[in-house]
DNA sequence: CGGGTTCTTGACTATCTTCAACGAAAGTGG
DNA sequence: CCACTTTCGTTGAAGATAGTCAAGAACCCG
Protein backbone atom coordinates (compact mmCIF):
# COMPACT_ATOMS: atom_id res chain seq x y z
CA UNK A 1 0.00 0.00 0.00
CA UNK A 2 1.05 3.37 -0.56
CA UNK A 3 -0.18 7.34 -0.79
CA UNK A 4 -2.21 7.34 -3.64
CA UNK A 5 -4.54 10.48 -4.34
CA UNK A 6 -6.81 8.43 -6.20
CA UNK A 7 -6.12 10.28 -9.72
CA UNK A 8 -9.51 10.92 -11.96
CA UNK A 9 -8.41 8.31 -14.54
CA UNK A 10 -8.12 5.26 -11.98
CA UNK A 11 -11.83 5.64 -11.27
CA UNK A 12 -12.78 3.28 -14.01
CA UNK A 13 -10.68 0.72 -12.45
CA UNK A 14 -10.67 0.56 -8.76
CA UNK A 15 -9.85 -3.05 -8.07
CA UNK A 16 -11.86 -2.75 -4.96
CA UNK A 17 -11.72 -6.62 -3.94
CA UNK A 18 -9.05 -9.12 -4.23
CA UNK A 19 -9.38 -10.80 -7.78
CA UNK A 20 -6.54 -13.04 -8.98
CA UNK A 21 -6.42 -16.51 -7.41
CA UNK A 22 -6.99 -19.17 -9.83
CA UNK A 23 -4.80 -20.59 -7.40
CA UNK A 24 -2.07 -22.97 -8.02
CA UNK A 25 -0.55 -22.82 -4.35
CA UNK A 26 -1.73 -23.17 -0.91
CA UNK A 27 -2.13 -20.71 1.29
CA UNK A 28 0.75 -19.69 3.65
CA UNK A 29 0.20 -18.51 7.05
CA UNK A 30 2.69 -15.85 9.01
CA UNK A 31 2.48 -15.27 12.89
CA UNK A 32 3.03 -11.46 13.60
CA UNK A 33 6.27 -10.80 13.88
CA UNK A 34 7.48 -13.70 11.59
CA UNK A 35 9.68 -12.27 8.80
CA UNK A 36 8.40 -13.61 5.46
CA UNK A 37 11.61 -12.57 2.89
CA UNK A 38 14.67 -10.64 3.73
CA UNK A 39 16.51 -8.50 0.97
CA UNK A 40 19.02 -10.12 -1.33
CA UNK A 41 16.93 -13.39 -0.91
CA UNK A 42 16.21 -15.36 -3.74
CA UNK A 43 12.43 -14.89 -4.97
CA UNK A 44 10.78 -18.33 -5.22
CA UNK A 45 7.62 -16.46 -4.67
CA UNK A 46 4.83 -13.64 -4.61
CA UNK A 47 2.38 -13.41 -2.60
CA UNK A 48 -0.78 -12.12 -2.40
CA UNK A 49 -2.07 -10.76 0.87
CA UNK A 50 -5.57 -12.39 1.98
CA UNK A 51 -5.50 -11.02 5.50
CA UNK A 52 -3.12 -9.07 7.74
CA UNK A 53 -0.66 -6.83 7.39
CA UNK A 54 3.23 -6.91 6.31
CA UNK A 55 5.38 -4.10 5.93
CA UNK A 56 8.55 -4.12 3.84
CA UNK A 57 11.83 -1.91 5.33
CA UNK A 58 14.88 -0.90 3.14
CA UNK A 59 17.78 0.03 5.48
CA UNK A 60 21.03 2.26 4.93
CA UNK A 61 24.32 1.02 6.34
CA UNK A 62 24.31 3.68 9.00
CA UNK A 63 20.79 2.81 10.54
CA UNK A 64 18.20 5.12 8.60
CA UNK A 65 15.34 3.00 7.45
CA UNK A 66 12.70 3.76 5.13
CA UNK A 67 9.63 1.53 4.75
CA UNK A 68 9.03 1.21 1.57
CA UNK A 69 5.39 0.08 1.63
CA UNK A 70 2.79 -1.77 3.68
CA UNK A 71 0.98 -4.88 2.70
CA UNK A 72 -2.58 -4.66 3.23
CA UNK A 73 -5.11 -7.35 1.66
CA UNK A 74 -5.56 -7.68 -2.10
CA UNK A 75 -1.32 -6.09 -2.24
CA UNK A 76 0.97 -8.19 -3.64
CA UNK A 77 4.70 -8.37 -2.63
CA UNK A 78 7.80 -9.92 -3.25
CA UNK A 79 8.05 -8.74 -7.20
CA UNK A 80 11.77 -9.83 -7.98
CA UNK A 81 14.62 -7.31 -9.58
CA UNK A 82 16.87 -9.98 -10.78
CA UNK A 83 15.80 -12.80 -9.15
CA UNK A 84 16.25 -11.15 -5.77
CA UNK A 85 14.04 -9.27 -2.96
CA UNK A 86 14.84 -5.97 -2.30
CA UNK A 87 13.72 -5.34 0.84
CA UNK A 88 12.72 -7.01 3.82
CA UNK A 89 9.51 -7.91 4.69
CA UNK A 90 7.83 -8.76 8.25
CA UNK A 91 4.03 -9.64 8.88
CA UNK A 92 2.78 -6.85 11.14
CA UNK A 93 -0.38 -8.97 12.45
CA UNK A 94 -0.62 -12.55 11.96
CA UNK A 95 -1.05 -12.88 8.11
CA UNK A 96 -2.85 -15.24 4.99
CA UNK A 97 -0.94 -15.26 1.96
CA UNK A 98 -1.87 -16.57 -1.60
CA UNK A 99 1.88 -17.56 -2.41
CA UNK A 100 2.28 -17.77 -6.78
CA UNK A 101 5.20 -18.88 -8.56
CA UNK A 102 7.93 -16.60 -9.44
CA UNK A 103 7.99 -18.20 -12.94
CA UNK A 104 3.91 -17.62 -13.55
CA UNK A 105 4.77 -13.85 -13.33
CA UNK A 106 7.81 -14.36 -15.55
CA UNK A 107 6.93 -16.75 -17.99
CA UNK A 108 3.63 -17.17 -17.60
CA UNK A 109 4.00 -21.22 -18.66
CA UNK A 110 0.67 -22.84 -18.58
CA UNK A 111 -0.91 -20.01 -16.46
CA UNK A 112 -1.64 -17.36 -19.11
CA UNK A 113 -3.93 -15.38 -17.36
CA UNK A 114 -1.90 -15.44 -14.37
CA UNK A 115 0.61 -14.09 -15.81
CA UNK A 116 -1.21 -11.42 -16.73
CA UNK A 117 -2.53 -10.46 -13.65
CA UNK A 118 0.16 -10.26 -12.58
CA UNK A 119 2.02 -8.26 -14.64
CA UNK A 120 -0.81 -5.56 -14.41
CA UNK A 121 -0.52 -5.35 -10.45
CA UNK A 122 3.27 -4.83 -11.23
CA UNK A 123 1.99 -1.66 -14.11
CA UNK A 124 -0.07 -0.56 -10.81
CA UNK A 125 2.82 -1.18 -8.48
CA UNK A 126 4.82 1.48 -10.48
CA UNK A 127 2.53 3.86 -10.58
CA UNK A 128 1.61 3.87 -7.27
CA UNK A 129 4.97 4.32 -6.11
CA UNK A 130 4.80 7.24 -8.38
CA UNK A 131 1.91 8.99 -6.26
CA UNK A 132 4.15 7.98 -3.42
CA UNK A 133 6.92 10.01 -4.59
CA UNK A 134 4.91 13.18 -4.58
CA UNK A 135 3.93 12.76 -1.01
CA UNK A 136 7.51 11.97 0.05
CA UNK A 137 9.00 15.06 -1.68
CA UNK A 138 6.31 17.45 -1.96
CA UNK A 139 3.92 17.11 0.97
CA UNK A 140 4.32 18.56 4.55
CA UNK A 141 3.71 16.55 8.07
CA UNK A 142 0.67 17.27 8.14
CA UNK A 143 -0.64 16.87 4.75
CA UNK A 144 1.39 13.54 4.90
CA UNK A 145 -0.07 12.08 7.99
CA UNK A 146 -3.61 13.18 6.71
CA UNK A 147 -3.12 11.45 3.60
CA UNK A 148 -1.89 8.04 5.22
CA UNK A 149 -5.39 8.22 7.74
CA UNK A 150 -7.43 8.98 4.42
CA UNK A 151 -5.92 6.06 2.53
CA UNK A 152 -6.40 3.93 5.09
CA UNK A 153 -9.75 5.14 5.75
CA UNK A 154 -10.84 3.97 2.34
CA UNK A 155 -9.40 0.98 1.96
CA UNK A 156 -9.94 -0.64 5.37
CA UNK A 157 -12.19 1.57 7.16
CA UNK A 158 -14.98 0.20 9.01
CA UNK A 159 -17.88 1.90 10.31
CA UNK A 160 -18.67 2.47 14.00
CA UNK A 161 -21.55 4.31 14.61
CA UNK A 162 -21.29 7.46 12.65
CA UNK A 163 -17.40 7.28 12.10
CA UNK A 164 -15.38 5.39 10.54
CA UNK A 165 -12.50 3.41 12.25
CA UNK A 166 -8.88 3.04 11.14
CA UNK A 167 -6.71 0.04 13.23
CA UNK A 168 -2.64 1.33 13.11
CA UNK A 169 -1.30 -2.43 13.52
CA UNK A 170 1.78 -0.41 12.92
CA UNK A 171 4.21 1.61 15.69
CA UNK A 172 4.91 5.37 15.10
CA UNK A 173 8.35 4.72 13.74
CA UNK A 174 7.01 2.49 11.13
CA UNK A 175 4.42 5.33 9.98
CA UNK A 176 7.51 7.77 10.40
CA UNK A 177 9.79 5.67 8.17
CA UNK A 178 7.16 5.42 5.63
CA UNK A 179 6.18 9.34 5.69
CA UNK A 180 9.40 10.80 5.63
CA UNK A 181 8.90 11.63 9.43
CA UNK A 182 10.16 10.78 12.89
CA UNK A 183 8.32 9.57 15.58
CA UNK A 184 8.22 12.48 17.26
CA UNK A 185 6.54 14.57 14.02
CA UNK A 186 3.79 11.97 14.10
CA UNK A 187 3.28 11.76 17.12
CA UNK A 188 2.78 15.64 17.59
CA UNK A 189 0.77 15.60 14.04
CA UNK A 190 -2.06 12.85 15.66
CA UNK A 191 -2.26 15.08 18.82
CA UNK A 192 -2.87 17.90 16.81
CA UNK A 193 -5.44 15.97 14.49
CA UNK A 194 -6.80 15.24 17.84
CA UNK A 195 -7.26 18.19 19.34
CA UNK A 196 -8.86 19.99 16.16
CA UNK A 197 -11.70 17.62 16.29
CA UNK A 198 -10.61 15.54 13.01
CA UNK A 199 -9.64 11.93 14.51
CA UNK A 200 -10.31 10.61 17.65
CA UNK A 201 -7.82 8.18 19.36
CA UNK A 202 -9.74 5.06 20.90
CA UNK A 203 -6.60 3.29 21.84
CA UNK A 204 -2.97 4.24 20.24
CA UNK A 205 -3.43 2.10 17.44
CA UNK A 206 -7.14 2.79 16.54
CA UNK A 207 -8.06 5.75 15.13
CA UNK A 208 -11.57 7.28 14.51
CA UNK A 209 -11.84 9.35 11.62
CA UNK A 210 -14.57 12.04 12.71
CA UNK A 211 -14.60 14.31 10.14
CA UNK A 212 -13.50 12.70 6.97
CA UNK A 213 -14.47 16.11 4.55
CA UNK A 214 -11.45 18.05 7.03
CA UNK A 215 -9.31 15.11 6.81
CA UNK A 216 -9.29 14.54 3.11
CA UNK A 217 -9.03 18.65 3.31
CA UNK A 218 -5.78 18.53 5.13
CA UNK A 219 -4.06 15.82 2.86
CA UNK A 220 -4.70 17.73 -0.04
CA UNK A 221 -2.93 20.79 1.38
CA UNK A 222 -5.95 22.79 1.73
CA UNK A 223 -4.45 25.97 3.43
CA UNK A 224 -8.34 27.09 4.89
CA UNK A 225 -8.23 23.76 6.97
CA UNK A 226 -5.10 24.48 7.48
CA UNK A 227 -5.40 27.71 9.51
CA UNK A 228 -9.04 26.43 11.28
CA UNK A 229 -7.21 23.77 12.76
CA UNK A 230 -4.68 25.77 13.96
CA UNK A 231 -6.53 27.86 15.44
CA UNK B 1 16.68 7.31 -14.12
CA UNK B 2 16.36 7.06 -10.56
CA UNK B 3 18.74 7.89 -7.54
CA UNK B 4 19.61 4.81 -6.48
CA UNK B 5 22.60 3.25 -4.78
CA UNK B 6 24.02 0.36 -6.28
CA UNK B 7 23.31 -2.32 -4.09
CA UNK B 8 25.54 -5.26 -3.21
CA UNK B 9 23.29 -7.66 -5.17
CA UNK B 10 23.18 -6.24 -8.01
CA UNK B 11 26.93 -5.62 -9.05
CA UNK B 12 26.12 -9.16 -10.77
CA UNK B 13 23.73 -7.87 -13.49
CA UNK B 14 24.36 -4.30 -13.75
CA UNK B 15 22.93 -3.72 -17.60
CA UNK B 16 25.40 -0.88 -18.41
CA UNK B 17 24.32 -1.38 -22.23
CA UNK B 18 21.01 -1.12 -23.64
CA UNK B 19 19.86 -4.59 -24.54
CA UNK B 20 16.51 -5.02 -26.05
CA UNK B 21 15.33 -4.09 -29.74
CA UNK B 22 15.07 -6.71 -31.98
CA UNK B 23 12.92 -4.45 -33.03
CA UNK B 24 9.22 -4.03 -34.20
CA UNK B 25 9.25 -0.46 -34.94
CA UNK B 26 11.13 2.16 -36.55
CA UNK B 27 13.02 5.07 -34.01
CA UNK B 28 10.94 8.10 -33.13
CA UNK B 29 12.50 11.30 -32.68
CA UNK B 30 11.73 13.94 -30.69
CA UNK B 31 13.15 17.74 -30.39
CA UNK B 32 13.98 19.13 -27.21
CA UNK B 33 10.70 20.77 -25.83
CA UNK B 34 8.37 18.56 -27.52
CA UNK B 35 6.21 16.49 -25.07
CA UNK B 36 5.93 12.60 -25.84
CA UNK B 37 2.63 12.27 -24.01
CA UNK B 38 0.39 13.84 -21.15
CA UNK B 39 -0.84 12.68 -17.81
CA UNK B 40 -3.88 10.71 -18.80
CA UNK B 41 -2.81 9.65 -22.24
CA UNK B 42 -4.34 5.93 -23.11
CA UNK B 43 -0.90 4.17 -23.83
CA UNK B 44 0.38 2.97 -27.01
CA UNK B 45 3.77 2.56 -27.23
CA UNK B 46 6.31 2.31 -24.44
CA UNK B 47 10.18 3.75 -25.53
CA UNK B 48 13.47 3.34 -24.80
CA UNK B 49 15.69 6.43 -24.76
CA UNK B 50 18.40 5.72 -27.48
CA UNK B 51 19.85 8.91 -26.73
CA UNK B 52 18.94 12.08 -25.16
CA UNK B 53 17.11 12.94 -22.17
CA UNK B 54 13.27 13.15 -21.38
CA UNK B 55 11.62 14.34 -18.09
CA UNK B 56 8.54 13.16 -16.57
CA UNK B 57 6.33 15.33 -14.08
CA UNK B 58 3.21 14.79 -12.08
CA UNK B 59 1.42 18.03 -11.03
CA UNK B 60 -0.86 18.69 -7.81
CA UNK B 61 -4.07 20.51 -8.60
CA UNK B 62 -2.10 23.98 -6.77
CA UNK B 63 1.02 23.79 -8.81
CA UNK B 64 3.53 21.48 -7.11
CA UNK B 65 5.15 19.63 -9.33
CA UNK B 66 7.35 16.36 -8.54
CA UNK B 67 9.61 15.63 -10.74
CA UNK B 68 9.17 10.97 -11.50
CA UNK B 69 12.60 10.22 -13.24
CA UNK B 70 14.95 10.95 -15.83
CA UNK B 71 15.21 9.34 -19.19
CA UNK B 72 18.43 8.57 -19.94
CA UNK B 73 19.52 6.56 -22.93
CA UNK B 74 18.91 2.29 -21.52
CA UNK B 75 16.01 4.13 -19.77
CA UNK B 76 12.53 2.25 -20.60
CA UNK B 77 9.54 5.18 -20.45
CA UNK B 78 5.76 4.56 -20.63
CA UNK B 79 4.69 2.01 -18.78
CA UNK B 80 0.87 2.07 -18.60
CA UNK B 81 -1.06 1.57 -15.70
CA UNK B 82 -4.76 0.55 -16.18
CA UNK B 83 -3.92 1.53 -19.92
CA UNK B 84 -2.56 5.05 -19.30
CA UNK B 85 0.03 7.09 -18.61
CA UNK B 86 0.20 8.41 -15.60
CA UNK B 87 3.09 11.20 -16.13
CA UNK B 88 3.31 13.86 -18.69
CA UNK B 89 6.63 13.36 -20.52
CA UNK B 90 8.75 16.09 -22.20
CA UNK B 91 12.10 15.95 -23.92
CA UNK B 92 15.13 18.06 -22.17
CA UNK B 93 16.88 18.19 -25.59
CA UNK B 94 16.59 16.10 -28.54
CA UNK B 95 15.94 12.95 -28.15
CA UNK B 96 16.20 8.84 -30.32
CA UNK B 97 13.51 6.74 -28.98
CA UNK B 98 12.98 3.41 -30.00
CA UNK B 99 8.88 2.63 -29.31
CA UNK B 100 7.53 -1.22 -28.54
CA UNK B 101 4.17 -1.85 -28.66
CA UNK B 102 1.96 -1.93 -25.63
CA UNK B 103 0.73 -5.50 -26.21
CA UNK B 104 4.18 -6.70 -26.45
CA UNK B 105 4.26 -5.81 -23.05
CA UNK B 106 1.17 -7.15 -21.41
CA UNK B 107 0.33 -10.40 -24.03
CA UNK B 108 4.00 -11.06 -25.93
CA UNK B 109 1.90 -12.35 -28.93
CA UNK B 110 4.63 -12.99 -31.31
CA UNK B 111 7.87 -11.24 -29.51
CA UNK B 112 8.23 -13.34 -26.40
CA UNK B 113 11.69 -12.32 -25.69
CA UNK B 114 11.22 -8.95 -25.88
CA UNK B 115 7.93 -9.43 -23.54
CA UNK B 116 10.20 -10.91 -21.15
CA UNK B 117 12.84 -8.22 -21.07
CA UNK B 118 9.93 -5.52 -21.07
CA UNK B 119 8.91 -7.24 -18.24
CA UNK B 120 12.24 -7.41 -16.28
CA UNK B 121 12.53 -3.81 -17.02
CA UNK B 122 9.33 -2.85 -15.32
CA UNK B 123 10.86 -5.22 -12.87
CA UNK B 124 13.74 -3.19 -12.20
CA UNK B 125 11.69 -0.22 -12.57
CA UNK B 126 10.51 -1.32 -8.87
CA UNK B 127 13.27 -1.72 -7.39
CA UNK B 128 15.05 1.68 -8.43
CA UNK B 129 11.73 3.45 -7.33
CA UNK B 130 12.28 1.88 -3.49
CA UNK B 131 16.13 3.22 -3.60
CA UNK B 132 14.63 6.21 -4.40
CA UNK B 133 12.04 6.27 -1.84
CA UNK B 134 15.13 6.16 0.84
CA UNK B 135 16.78 9.38 -0.56
CA UNK B 136 13.76 11.38 -0.61
CA UNK B 137 12.32 10.40 2.66
CA UNK B 138 15.59 10.10 5.17
CA UNK B 139 18.30 12.49 3.19
CA UNK B 140 19.48 15.84 3.72
CA UNK B 141 19.87 18.37 0.97
CA UNK B 142 23.65 17.49 0.17
CA UNK B 143 23.37 13.95 0.40
CA UNK B 144 20.63 13.84 -1.95
CA UNK B 145 22.54 16.59 -4.83
CA UNK B 146 25.44 14.46 -4.19
CA UNK B 147 23.45 11.38 -4.94
CA UNK B 148 22.00 12.65 -7.90
CA UNK B 149 25.48 13.82 -9.26
CA UNK B 150 27.27 10.44 -8.20
CA UNK B 151 24.57 9.09 -10.53
CA UNK B 152 24.57 10.86 -13.61
CA UNK B 153 28.33 10.43 -13.10
CA UNK B 154 28.34 7.24 -13.37
CA UNK B 155 25.51 6.91 -15.84
CA UNK B 156 26.69 9.44 -18.26
CA UNK B 157 30.09 11.11 -17.12
CA UNK B 158 32.69 11.89 -19.83
CA UNK B 159 36.11 12.07 -19.01
CA UNK B 160 37.64 15.62 -19.14
CA UNK B 161 41.08 15.33 -18.61
CA UNK B 162 41.35 13.47 -15.27
CA UNK B 163 38.38 14.49 -14.31
CA UNK B 164 35.02 13.35 -15.03
CA UNK B 165 32.47 16.19 -16.67
CA UNK B 166 28.31 15.85 -16.48
CA UNK B 167 25.98 17.82 -18.40
CA UNK B 168 22.63 18.71 -16.53
CA UNK B 169 20.00 19.53 -19.36
CA UNK B 170 17.59 20.03 -17.04
CA UNK B 171 17.01 22.87 -15.00
CA UNK B 172 17.64 24.18 -11.40
CA UNK B 173 13.79 23.88 -10.92
CA UNK B 174 13.55 20.25 -12.02
CA UNK B 175 16.41 19.01 -10.32
CA UNK B 176 14.49 20.21 -6.66
CA UNK B 177 11.59 18.88 -7.94
CA UNK B 178 13.27 15.42 -8.84
CA UNK B 179 14.75 15.94 -5.18
CA UNK B 180 12.19 17.07 -2.95
CA UNK B 181 14.10 20.45 -2.62
CA UNK B 182 13.78 24.43 -3.87
CA UNK B 183 15.63 25.60 -6.46
CA UNK B 184 17.43 28.05 -3.75
CA UNK B 185 18.57 25.31 -2.16
CA UNK B 186 19.69 23.30 -4.84
CA UNK B 187 21.41 26.42 -5.68
CA UNK B 188 23.07 26.63 -2.47
CA UNK B 189 24.13 23.00 -2.71
CA UNK B 190 25.89 23.21 -5.84
CA UNK B 191 27.32 26.55 -4.30
CA UNK B 192 28.66 24.71 -1.09
CA UNK B 193 29.78 21.90 -3.16
CA UNK B 194 31.86 24.00 -5.59
CA UNK B 195 33.07 25.96 -2.60
CA UNK B 196 34.84 23.11 -1.01
CA UNK B 197 36.31 21.91 -4.44
CA UNK B 198 34.37 19.10 -4.41
CA UNK B 199 33.05 19.75 -7.91
CA UNK B 200 33.69 22.64 -10.45
CA UNK B 201 30.71 24.19 -13.07
CA UNK B 202 32.24 24.91 -16.36
CA UNK B 203 28.87 26.75 -17.34
CA UNK B 204 25.79 26.28 -15.57
CA UNK B 205 24.94 23.36 -16.89
CA UNK B 206 27.96 21.42 -16.79
CA UNK B 207 29.58 20.10 -13.85
CA UNK B 208 33.01 18.93 -13.47
CA UNK B 209 33.74 16.17 -10.60
CA UNK B 210 36.79 17.17 -8.99
CA UNK B 211 36.77 15.01 -6.18
CA UNK B 212 34.55 11.45 -6.49
CA UNK B 213 35.36 10.05 -3.62
CA UNK B 214 34.32 12.95 -1.30
CA UNK B 215 31.51 13.41 -3.52
CA UNK B 216 30.43 9.54 -2.83
CA UNK B 217 31.21 9.75 1.28
CA UNK B 218 28.97 13.41 0.99
CA UNK B 219 25.75 11.03 -1.05
CA UNK B 220 26.09 8.41 1.48
CA UNK B 221 26.08 11.01 4.79
CA UNK B 222 29.42 10.23 5.86
CA UNK B 223 29.76 13.28 8.66
CA UNK B 224 32.91 13.38 8.50
CA UNK B 225 33.23 14.54 5.30
CA UNK B 226 30.54 16.86 5.50
CA UNK B 227 32.60 18.29 8.39
CA UNK B 228 35.52 18.83 6.36
CA UNK B 229 33.61 20.66 3.62
CA UNK B 230 31.77 22.89 6.27
CA UNK B 231 35.14 24.09 7.38
C1' DC C 1 3.59 -6.22 39.74
C1' DG C 2 7.84 -4.78 37.53
C1' DG C 3 10.72 -3.79 33.65
C1' DG C 4 11.07 -2.56 29.11
C1' DT C 5 9.27 -0.60 25.22
C1' DT C 6 6.51 2.75 22.88
C1' DC C 7 4.23 7.07 22.80
C1' DT C 8 3.76 11.83 24.03
C1' DT C 9 5.28 16.30 25.24
C1' DG C 10 8.53 20.17 25.95
C1' DA C 11 12.45 23.05 24.94
C1' DC C 12 15.75 23.99 21.81
C1' DT C 13 18.09 23.77 17.30
C1' DA C 14 19.07 22.87 12.54
C1' DT C 15 17.72 22.65 8.10
C1' DC C 16 15.28 24.02 4.57
C1' DT C 17 11.89 27.29 2.71
C1' DT C 18 10.21 31.79 1.70
C1' DC C 19 10.62 36.27 0.10
C1' DA C 20 13.26 39.51 -2.18
C1' DA C 21 16.86 41.41 -4.95
C1' DC C 22 20.20 41.14 -8.37
C1' DG C 23 23.08 39.38 -12.20
C1' DA C 24 23.65 36.36 -16.06
C1' DA C 25 21.89 34.07 -19.88
C1' DA C 26 18.80 33.37 -23.44
C1' DG C 27 15.08 34.56 -26.45
C1' DT C 28 12.66 38.29 -29.38
C1' DG C 29 11.95 41.69 -32.61
C1' DG C 30 13.31 45.84 -34.81
C1' DC D 1 23.45 42.88 -34.66
C1' DC D 2 21.90 45.18 -30.78
C1' DA D 3 18.57 46.70 -27.36
C1' DC D 4 14.89 44.91 -24.80
C1' DT D 5 12.45 41.59 -22.21
C1' DT D 6 12.05 37.45 -19.90
C1' DT D 7 13.62 33.58 -17.79
C1' DC D 8 16.94 31.29 -14.90
C1' DG D 9 20.35 31.02 -11.38
C1' DT D 10 22.56 32.85 -7.28
C1' DT D 11 22.71 35.04 -2.92
C1' DG D 12 21.04 37.15 1.48
C1' DA D 13 18.02 37.71 5.42
C1' DA D 14 14.27 36.14 8.00
C1' DG D 15 11.10 32.71 9.27
C1' DA D 16 8.84 28.17 9.59
C1' DT D 17 8.81 23.45 9.73
C1' DA D 18 10.53 19.45 11.24
C1' DG D 19 14.41 17.30 13.82
C1' DT D 20 17.06 16.42 18.17
C1' DC D 21 17.52 15.61 22.86
C1' DA D 22 15.47 14.66 27.08
C1' DA D 23 12.01 13.39 30.38
C1' DG D 24 7.80 11.56 31.80
C1' DA D 25 3.43 8.85 30.84
C1' DA D 26 1.09 5.00 28.94
C1' DC D 27 1.16 0.57 27.46
C1' DC D 28 2.57 -4.26 27.05
C1' DC D 29 4.23 -8.65 28.50
C1' DG D 30 5.97 -11.99 31.23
Amino acid sequence: MYVTIPSEFDVEARDSALPLCPCNLTETRLRGGAYLYYEGDEVDRLYQVKSGVLRLTRLLEDGRRQVIAFGYPGDIVGFPSNGRHHTDCEALTNARLQPYRRTTLENGGSHPQLHHDLLQAALREISAMQDHFMMLGRKSAVEKVSSFLCVLKDRVGKPQGQYAQVKLPMSRADIADFLGLTTETVSRTFTQLRKSKVIALENIHTVIILRPDALLALAQGDNAAQRAQAA
